[in-house]
This record gives structure tokens, C-alpha cells and sequence, in this order.
DNA sequence: GCACTTAGTGTGACATTCACACTAATTGGC
DNA sequence: GCCAATTAGTGTGAATGTCACACTAAGTGC
């Protein structure tokens, strides 16, 4: 089967820099390539759009692909088309970003025989294409957003604790935040509450549980 | 001369919302199709991406097709995708915006013999495809980044004086600003100087000219 | 019951934002 | 030349938001 047009057309992919926190780390998913070109480097997930396929579900698609998971967080970033930027042919990426709540990730740890693996976002290899610039966009995209809107409610699970919470924060960002201020904003935005229940683990005092009020929503606040 | 595929191609363009300040508005460039779909509907100047093209690129050159204006701010927004967005064939588009100074806009009225013409935003014709959707958000983006960056420098001309910026400002945002607090503002940026001349218009005290320490560039701000 | 650990809480200093009204310098008409 | 009209340009105080900072509370394990 050939399909054939009176001018060239580029193939269009999406591409998605999967998010989670994993062992306190802020973490991404990659996947080992095959064949040739940048054979055995690891690159983002995704894949061709179909041609009767939207962009965004042709993202959601890889997204459970490679996940297993569905309904969580994705956001179109950018899109990347230097012509030379794959040299089989013109291919145009249309990168998303996901971000994956840290109790759904063990769903399925590698959907079929390619090998897949989360790497620390400050320890990542050597990347194929141009995927380390998309990657270095989608950092920067999440980073920003953590200051204006609800975004890190999306790497929790369904309840969480206020330390929970800040220390998600922390690790983003990179940096200590103060305890009496954070949860004093948290819990101004007024768009978390508490479940009355409480979290036992360990020798001290228990934490009492909190959940989004919108849970799925992303609101810009402030 | 045909080029033809294992599997289907979608075909890419880019397509720019380009704002200017006219007649004391929001303004932006439409060109009128003459073709179906949506013949004698206004649209946004764009076109198709030639196959060794860069997309950032593509925006340029027909930027320039229909303004002839170079050098200007352009910034990619977000790629529209959906499937039956062209009745045609499939047609990916990735969106552009771009801001003309208003000095600059008179270079080129029509490039051809097509119809273009400048559109208050508040007063818009019904529009082709989905570019209605995209108008709405590069304003938003628009709207958004006049808060956190020094976007706003890419309307005006090469000196300009503070209540010229302010009124710029007034038009975009739609509301009026104080005239003490948008000025102490703008000088603590720090990002323009006066150029030490004056400008005479009217039977009122001269205004001092300022120009941007570094035009051309955008800068994040507080 | 004591040592240990994390949860949870308030205040004062400082910086930022906001509302607000008058004087300065020019032009044009008389 | 002086008066009217017009836009340019300037400072202060109140309110609000941000930031740094240290102790008590409630569990567990020994």
C-alpha cells in the first residue's frame, strides 16, 4: 500500500516526557531504541499519529502504552521540526508532558519486550534526536507552573499529607521550603481539604490526610 | 511529480496571529480565502511548510509575505491537530504569534493581489477552520505575558515615550492604569533609558523619549 | 516514662502594592 | 504677553503580602 500526494508531506509524531516521583527523586521515563538511528540511546516515548487521529489522543495512546495508566495529567509543550532532526525523513514532534501520581506507576513496569526504564531527571543518558532539549523544556514548563497553578497535586495519590506534599514541592524545585509558610499557602488556596482521617506510620505523631477538592483539575492561582 | 509513502501523511502549516496596536486597539492581520473551503471566510495568514523548512522558519517567511516586515517578535503558541479541522485532507498546524511595532506596518499593505486587512480584536469577521480558537488563546498568551515579561516593548517603536507604553498597555489589558504606579513600575524594570531627547506634538509640556536597553529581546520580569 | 521522631502552630519585620492630587512645561488664541 | 487648555511628571501613607524564625503535640519503641 502507497500513499501518494503532489508535494512532500513530513510524518508527525508525539512525543511525551513522562513525569512521576520515584525513591525522592524527580524521575522520567525512557525508552531503549532498537534499531537505527541512535540504536541502544534512550528516548522519549511516542510515536506516529494516525492520520484520523487527534494530537491529543495520539499522545494519551502512547502515554498508556508505555504506562498503562489513563486520566492523569498531559499538556501539549511544544513542537519540534528541524528538518534534519531525524535522518530518515522529515519528522515533525508535537512533545506533551504527563505527570504521573507516584501511587500508579507500578501498574505496568514495561508494557511489551522493549525495554523501558525511569531515570532521574539530574542523571539522565545520552539522549536520541533532539529529546534532551524537549526534556530540558518540559522541566522548565513544570517548574514554572508549580508557581501558579495546582499542577503538583497531580503527582499525588488520591489522599496525602501536608509533608507529603511539601516534600514533592521540594524535590522540583530543588530547594527547602519553610513548614509554617507552605502550608499556610497551601491551605490559603483553599483548594485542599481534610479527609478527617489520618496517616500512622512510624514513631510520632500521625498526620492528618488531605485531598484536592478538584481532583484531575489544574487551576492557575494567584 | 508525486511523492508517495508506506503509510499516510498528515500535511503541516504554520499559521500566525499577527498583532499590532492601530487606530488605538488590538489589531490583527487576516487574509480573505478565495477558495473553498470557507471561500470569502477571513483566516489567518499561513501556509504549508516546504519539506527542508524549519517551522519557525515557515512562520517567518510568510510573516514577511504578507507584511514585509522582518525582525520582529514571533513566538510559537500550540500545534492544532484535531482530524476534521480541514475538510480537505489531514492539516497539522502549528501556531504562531507575532507583535509588529506600529511604525513598521504600513511597509507593505497587500503584498498581492489577495485581500488582507487589519481586524480590531473586539470586532473580528466569522473566521475558517478552528482560527477563531487559536485568535483566543496567542490573546490570552498575550494578555499573560504582558504581567510577567517586557513583551510589550515589541509594539512600539524604536523611542517611545512613557504614556505612549502606558496607553499600549491600556489597550491590551482593556483597562485604565495609574499613571504614578505604571511609571515607577516600568523604571524600576530597569530594562529602558531616555534617549535625551523630547517630543514635541501638541499644546501641552514634552514628553521624554525612552528607548528598551536591549529591543528585540523578552525578558522575564519579577 | 523517657527518648525519639514527625506533625502542627503564630508573630513581627520587611517589602510590595495600591489609591490618590497637585505642579511643570508647552501651545494657541486673544 | 498673558491666559486657557493640555499632557508630562512627581511622592506619600495605608494595606497587603512575604519572609524568617522556634516551640509544643502526639504518637512509637525501648
Amino acid at each position: 500500500m502507497s500513499y501518494c500526494y503532489n508535494y512532500p508531506h513530513p510524518a508527525v509524531t508525539t512525543d511525551i516526557v513522562i513525569f512521576s516521583i520515584r525513591e525522592e527523586k524527580l524521575q522520567l521515563l525512557l525508552v531503549k531504541r532498537a534499531h537505527e538511528p541512535f540504536a541502544g540511546a534512550w528516548a522519549l516515548p511516542g510515536g506516529f499519529v494516525g492520520i484520523d487521529e487527534d494530537l491529543d489522543a495520539c499522545a494519551l495512546r502512547e502515554l498508556e502504552e508505555e504506562t498503562g495508566v489513563a486520566g492523569v495529567y498531559l499538556e501539549q509543550l511544544h513542537t519540534w521540526g528541524e528538518p534534519a532532526r531525524d535522518p530518515r525523513e522529515r519528522v515533525i514532534a508535537v512533545a506533551y508532558y504527563a505527570l504521573i501520581p507516584s501511587d500508579r506507576l507500578t501498574v505496568r513496569p514495561a508494557s511489551d519486550a522493549k525495554a523501558v526504564a525511569w531515570f532521574a531527571l539530574d542523571d539522565l543518558p545520552p539522549m536520541a534526536f533532539d529529546h534532551a532539549d524537549i526534556v530540558t523544556m518540559a522541566h522548565q514548563r513544570l517548574v514554572a507552573k508549580l508557581d501558579y497553578s495546582t499542577i503538583a497535586f497531580q503527582f499525588m495519590p488520591e489522599t496525602f499529607t501536608l509533608s507529603e506534599l511539601q516534600t514533592v514541592y521540594e524535590i522540583i524545585l530543588g530547594e527547602r521550603l519553610d513548614k509554617r509558610n507552605f502550608r499556610k499557602r497551601m491551605l490559603s488556596l483553599n483548594r485542599i481539604e481534610k479527609t478527617g482521617e489520618l496517616r500512622r506510620d512510624g514513631n510520632h505523631r500521625p498526620a492528618c490526610l488531605y485531598r484536592p477538592k478538584f481532583p484531575g483539575r489544574v487551576e492557575i492561582i494567584k
